[in-house]
RNA sequence: CGGGGCGUAGCGUAGUGGCUAGCGCGCCUGCUUUGGGAGCAGGAGACCGGGAGUUCGAAUCUCCCCGCCCCGACCA
């Protein structure tokens, strides 16, 4: 039982000034979590019993799958993250510190190099495999730019797993493992999710999903097709184009655009000066990028902005991809802002990506490469030509569904879980290797699983809450029942208190609010905010020998007789 | 790291050069009240983020630093 004359918490009236998501706000304001740096965080009662609720559910779920939970340090030494070389690659958002020797220690952003080591230190052979291990454990990333309270700390929770196999079948088993209890897990924590397909990016690996909880305050975007199902990240949307069908444009021709350095102004002066009705779409857009240092050209529709992270995400063994800037154009002379064109590319010295809809055969309204002219009738494949096609313009709601071609909406959304297939690149770095059935050592293939375990309680707060405060589904909430004495007589007092006891007895954990000093009218808002789903009433109508029960979710408030009390609250919840 | 904003009591805030830094919530004491964040009275609680400067005088002006929030970049 807890009682709320003794426990820690204070809730609070007003919103705290930094909280901008509700999550945020309200486990603040119902006294769940306290802020202590940026980022960082400190549980109290409340707050900490909800945690735990979610840390057992994804634990039993593991281990009902067959997982192994282990635990390793936070702290760890230099030597193992070198070997893998993310001890440079992870670069700033690493946690590193000396102790009084001056050795190199770090705080883990992740496990992948102490869990391949622990296999790698206690099996040798291929009939030790599959094996899938997990643990639980804080996490440490110096993130850029913490943010969203709980959502995107610097210190954090994860449950994260490993699976080990010795061929590409065994990871696709365990990967499958994994995404089935994954989908049992965030059924019971009461999330709705999308599984959409991710790339698996700098990690180095193939086959990669997110488990993403819709919620407008999510940071991740992604694209959903209402129809088939079909969900992906925007970093990994395919674009969906027919063949150019239309005619040949006749001969290209440049003409004079003084003053035309930007789309708006191209499209108003073609329409001023041919007559037409050309739209943005019918011109072509060059954005110039650094890519590890080499300039290269992006064409997109010039009704479209470049997402560079679809360009990163697409374009294979580039490192460091950004917009050109001054210093750069500076460097290279015969590139004229604002008026650039695909059609001298090779002359320039520049390579040039498409994205898929500039097709072959189609022709566009482009810059001429000198200052104030342009050229029309550009035709990809006769005036000029492609590197490749590169996924590169963003991704707006009704493009097509690469599957059934229904136009798809955008969706905001947390990501609370990631599965991927990781390869064998630990354990090649690591030198995991195990003897297969003829004695010859096979490099060990893995997969990589995360589940954000803080992440969620925010998760959950943000897909449950409502203008009264939290409202936890049964399976979260820190106690089954909130009770609450209403009134001064030692009599409503004398059988709340009996009555806590009985429901404790019959197995519930009950939030009784014994205050003796708080009115009424306090305790119902306090109860409302702490979001517990089933509020238990002793008060004016015990002379008449009932109680009140109520259904936060729904606001239901119906009486029960004190006599049956127990059995209908029971019966109620479940 | 770029752009914007903010730092005054546990929380929310007022205070743009002048007396003892004000108010609300919360907290403590007493009385009253008692089913929707109660009333009255009395109280405790603030190195005004830090440092340096300008000035007779600085929460207030200047410079530097630190911290925090938001947008972007980046990221599980």
């Amino acid at each position: 039982m807890l009682r709320m004359s003794t426990l820690l918490l204070r809730t609070l009236r007003d919103d705290p000034a930094d909280a901008e998501v509700a999550s945020h706000r309200l486990l603040v304001r119902a006294g769940y979590v306290r802020r202590v740096a940026a980022g960082i965080y400190s549980w109290l009662p409340l707050g900490y019993r909800t945690y735990r609720k979610i840390e057992n559910i994804i634990r039993e779920e593991m281990d009902y799958a067959g997982f192994q939970e282990v635990h390793f340090p936070s702290l760890l030494p230099r030597e193992p993250y070198e070997e893998t070389n993310r001890w440079s690659e992870y670069g700033p958002d690493l946690f590193r510190l000396k102790d009084r020797r001056g050795s190199d220690y770090l705080l883990g952003p992740t496990h992948e190099e102490m869990f391949t080591l622990m296999v790698k230190g206690e099996f040798s052979s291929y009939k030790d495999l599959p094996l899938s291990i997990y643990q639980i454990q804080t996490k440490f990333r110096d993130e850029p730019r913490p943010r969203s309270g709980i959502i995107r700390g610097r210190e954090f929770v994860m449950k994260d797993s490993y699976s080990f196999d010795i061929d590409d079948a065994g990871l696709e088993a365990s990967y499958q493992r994994h995404r089935e209890a994954y989908i049992k897990t965030f059924n019971r924590l009461g999330l709705k999710f999308n599984i959409v397909s991710a790339m698996s990016g700098a990690m180095g690996g193939s086959k990669s999903e997110e488990f993403l909880a819709p919620c407008p305050t999510g940071e991740d975007t992604y694209v959903l097709c209402e129809k088939c199902g079909f969900a992906a990240n925007v970093e990994a949307m395919v674009t969906k184009v027919a063949p150019y069908v239309g005619e040949v444009a006749p001969t290209f021709e440049v003409f004079d655009s003084p003053n035309t350095p930007t789309i708006d102004s191209l499209v108003e002066l073609v329409n001023a000066k041919f007559g037409g009705s050309i739209t943005a779409a019918d011109t072509l857009k060059n954005v110039l990028l650094m890519a590890d240092g080499a300039a290269i050209a992006i064409l997109v529709p010039g009704d479209r902005e470049v997402d560079l992270k679809r360009v990163a995400a697409n374009l294979p063994g580039v490192q460091d991809l950004r917009l050109f800037e001054d210093e750069d154009f500076a460097k290279y002379p015969a590139l004229v802002k604002g008026y650039m064109g695909p059609q001298d590319a090779q002359a320039l010295g520049v390579k040039v990506y498409a994205d898929p809809r500039i097709t072959l055969g189609s022709h566009w309204i482009t810059g001429a490469n000198q200052k104030d002219k342009h050229s029309r009738f550009v035709t990809h494949g006769r005036d000029f030509s492609v590197t490749a096609f590169v996924e590169a313009a963003e991704v707006k709601a009704g493009d097509l569904c690469p599957q059934c071609e229904t136009p798809v909406v955008i969706d905001r959304a947390i990501e609370i879980g990631h599965i991927f297939q990781l390869g064998r690149k630990y354990a090649q770095a690591l030198g995991l290797t195990v003897l297969d059935h003829n004695g010859k050592a096979q490099v060990v293939t893995m997969g990589s699983y995360g589940i954000g375990v803080s992440r969620a309680v925010a998760a959950i707060a943000e897909q449950t809450y409502d203008e009264i405060g939290l409202n936890w589904p049964p399976e979260i909430a820190p106690a089954d029942v909130h009770l609450v004495a209403a009134g001064k007589d030692d009599a409503i007092f004398d059988y709340a208190t009996k009555l806590a006891l009985e429901l404790e007895t019959a197995g519930l954990t009950v939030l009784f609010d014994d205050r003796r000093e708080a009115s009424a009218g306090v305790k119902f808002k306090d109860a409302e905010l702490i979001g517990v789903p089933y509020i238990v009433i002793v008060g004016k109508s015990l002379a008449e020998g009932r109680i009140e029960f109520r259904v936060r979710s729904v606001g239901s408030k119906v009486e029960f007789g004190i006599e049956s009390a127990v059995s209908e609250i029971l019966n109620a919840i479940r």
